[in-house]
DNA sequence: GTAGGGTCCGGACCATGGTACGGAGTCAAG
DNA sequence: CTTGACTCCGTACCATGGTCCGGACCCTAC
């Protein structure tokens, strides 16, 4: 897919053609010059690049520290992006601990409600234990 | 705790007043009248709530969402809390699913970086596999 | 060469979940 | 009975991560 145009890359990453510009605008995306005052271009490269994104999107980075991320690709502080990966995973660690609390919590809702369906649910309760 | 201000209740519940208040003001907790004129009294089945709300975001459920969960503790449609909790059940597996693939990745990140503390460390494969 | 779709660009707007501000009133301790 | 902390209230503002708009331009197929 050499050469493709802003819509294809969208359509590449999973996203709408303006979460592009805004990543561009962000400085998560380089913008490529218009060749002869056409329409601009984009390579596999931006693809993996936004593939990227999104992947870190979901580990829970923010598009800051996706940035900064992104920026240490191209530099020599390792120590810095192990940093920051050390510090998103424990975060990460407490917030799948969390989700799996609620979990629990939401099977009693759902097992609390599950008896009749109808009078009254002790919702309240289901999140007290 | 009986008769709290909004302060200790906001206490109670690890929040700040200005989050007691715009909670009210989405119809979250109620704002008890004020007794002659004076500052309005909160009592322990306020902070209840308050923790109720405070759990089920953390849950993942949005603050319309919670709205309704609690309007739907007064009532009697079992059903529809019941599907409520279903569908968040749902989301909280992938979502956790989602975390645990990123954890892998991470792990691959602080692992390919550990090598040394200088040299390029490819960042961007980290979430590629 | 013209119609349509896609692109460009700046700026406005959106939802979510708060947080801050300022002036007036209230309350409790000393 | 004053002082200092707290409360009340409306309104404005904030960060995050987009999303939409409108007019101009480009590009391709017919």
């Amino acid at each position: 897919m050499p050469d493709m145009t802003i819509a294809r890359l969208a359509e590449a990453g999973g996203v709408g053609v303006e979460t592009i510009r805004y990543y561009q605008r962000r400085g998560l995306l380089r913008t490529p010059s218009r060749p002869d005052g056409g329409v601009r271009r984009y390579e596999p490269d931006d693809a993996r690049r936004l593939r990227f994104i999104r992947s870190a999107q979901s580990a829970g980075f923010t598009l800051d520290q996706i940035a900064e991320l992104l920026s240490l690709d191209a530099g020599e502080d390792r120590s810095r992006a192990r940093a920051l990966a050390e510090v998103r995973l424990s975060e990460l660690d407490a917030r799948i601990a969390e989700l799996e609390a609620a979990r629990t919590s939401l099977r009693k809702l759902a097992g609390a409600c599950s008896a009749s369906d109808t009078g009254p649910c002790p919702i309240l309760e289901a999140f007290e234990g």
